[in-house]
DNA sequence: CTGATTATATTAAACGTTTTCCTTTCTGGA
DNA sequence: TCCAGAAAGGAAAACGTTTAATATAATCAG
């Protein structure tokens, strides 16, 4: 590997010269500067980022830490976030806790996950990076470790539930509004909702939003037609029948795979769903666009989320954070298919 | 951030003594040994690794170069490397060409990928891995910058078309020979088969598998039968209703959103995938257990992958590496579900 | 042809480690 | 009590940069 000294060498230049050459920074002639990149050039010359970084006290590196790759959105955040580092010109670092790899989902011992946490951001401090991106649904796992040192953080994907700290997430509340009113708008009147376990943050917002929608249209709200599942596929398949007996024209499904099972249900029991049975789930996984009839669902703002949380750092790095915390809650947008359509009925 | 320096100034002792005392070589008293870790602890010291990897000259870290994070293999290959990493007390940085967002599949312009792959090489030199892992399907756009310089490479999930560098894949042809005969068993005389477009080297390998095992089994293989597709699934519905009037009573489609569209143009037109018709398809993916009936399908060893990938690498960088170079070709498994058994019908 | 100014180049210290080599202090056998 | 040898600790150089402070060379107005 070549080094700066090896360029100092070949050039009959001093190292300071050819590292002011390199970095663009002035007090070097315009004709020693073209060499000395020619000579670069040709010698492969990559500086070396940790030498750099050591002696600068900055590395350019944004550390994010993901409780799962695997978990489905992840991979699309983290993908935009790179994006926006290697637009900035920033490195970034990702660093993976496995919560869904090793446990099915986040660790049931409190204490457990806390220290895997900890550990993860200490990792990410001896690489020295500049800032730590929160990445997953559980925020509070962070809030511990958060204020004092002086460490930069950003949650996404997730609220912070420390007030010192910024976050990046996505409105749930107003997306369910959206939706509920789509559904009355195309006719339905008794619409049926199968949430999440009553203890998720997003099913209690969605459930706000759904409650605000049938308000806001004069619709009664009847918790006869609120049932809870457990976000897979079968909960939705029993809570949607369920659902029918009581004589809903319309079911919203905090999840696609849950609307899936309600689907499931309806095709096994000549229920058209998209003329007889409005039907609209969350998430805009890929099974929504291949079961048929095509599921209608809310699309994340997955790309903005990634983005915006980069930038949010990058503020907070160069001292253009804004005064208050940032609170940032990015609308979803909703994807209509057959299943709210009818369609194909 | 507490450096090694406080700590030697907070127990009056040298530098050296220190990190030796933090590293656990010999030559320092276990009482003083013991003081020294009490001190680091309750300065919350970590090492500055920037520094550690600039003095030593080895960075303990691997960089993983992925074609796009959000190719749906990908996470789950990362993950199980990044296990491997932890365990065995290395670190990773993952570099994202971004091939799948930004292009929708791999650059055309071959030196485009070139490009991109060469500089994100570079990348990773300047932050000092020891050694690179190309994860993706594309191995032959790295080749070129393979051998000189000396940087220590593997590919994982593909061929590495350069001899020198050693790889680790997974077994087509053997998947699918498995595949094949499991539908001969099933009393399929008449096997259709969609590939991928006629360039896939998976596709070319599947091919081959299928034709040996009915050779193996005494079934004339019928060029007729064979339809390329373009992996989508509107080309399997295509090939799969050309198929079915062809007379076929089995179909292995070269991967699942192929077969899901066989089993779409099935499902519509009164056959009865898994008695009238057998189906099987390739990947495992989401979609396959969300159908009905649900799909038999070939599930790659992603995590085996990941795991050998950054072993070869582990011993390639510790000099335990086999003489010769290492190609490796793991073996797939075969999930059988509804669209093979037909406990539908 | 000065002297002052500016442009260009160099010196040297520093970042936080590791590691070699050296010095000091113990230990224990004679 | 001495001395050899081992154990414990320290000094200093080095890794590849950046960056102040400084030196040198070029330019130019008078």
């Amino acid at each position: 590997m070549s080094t700066i000294r090896k360029i100092s060498e070949q050039t009959n230049l001093s190292i300071a010269t050819v590292s002011k050459a390199l970095n663009g920074k002035n007090g070097v002639n315009q004709k020693t500067r073209d060499m000395i990149l020619a000579v670069a050039e040709e010698l492969n010359y990559q500086p070396n980022l940790n030498a750099r970084s050591l002696k600068s006290g900055r590395s350019r590196t944004i550390g994010i830490i993901t409780e799962d790759f695997t978990v489905f959105n992840a991979p699309f955040i983290m993908d935009s976030m790179a994006a926006a580092c290697d637009e900035a010109g920033y490195h970034y670092i990702i660093g993976n806790m496995r919560f869904y790899q090793r446990y099915g989902n986040i660790p049931s011992d409190e204490e457990e996950s806390a220290a895997i946490v900890h550990s993860t951001i200490r990792d990410m401090l001896s690489k020295q990076v500049d800032g730590i991106i929160y990445l997953g649904c559980h925020s509070h796992r962070i809030v511990s470790l958060s204020g004092h040192k002086g460490i930069k953080f950003v949650c996404a994907y997730c609220i912070s539930s420390d007030p010192s700290i910024s976050y990046v997430t996505y409105n749930d509340e107003k997306a369910a509004f959206e939706i509920t009113e789509l559904l009355i708008k195309q006719g339905a009147n008794r619409i049926g909702m199968i949430t999440g376990p009553a203890e998720s943050v997003h099913s209690i917002n969605r459930t706000r939003g759904h409650q605000e929608a049938l308000f806001a249209n004069g619709i009664p709200y009847n918790p006869k037609l609120t049932l809870a599942g457990d976000w897979e596929r079968d909960s939705g398949y029993q809570m949607g029948e369920q659902l029918v007996k009581e004589g809903v024209n319309a079911i919203f499904a905090h999840n696609d795979l849950m609307a899936l099972g309600v689907l499931e249900y309806c095709n096994a029991h000549d229920i058209a769903v998209g003329k007889d049975l409005k039907l609209i789930g969350f998430d805009n996984r890929e099974v929504s666009t291949v079961c048929r009839p095509m599921l209608s669902t809310v699309a994340l703002p997955l790309y903005e989320i990634g983005q915006t949380a980069i930038r949010l750092m990058l503020d907070i790095l160069n001292g253009k954070a804004p005064s208050k915390t940032g609170e940032i809650s990015l609308n979803c947008s909703i994807i209509e298919r057959e299943s709210t359509k009818g369609s194909r009925q």
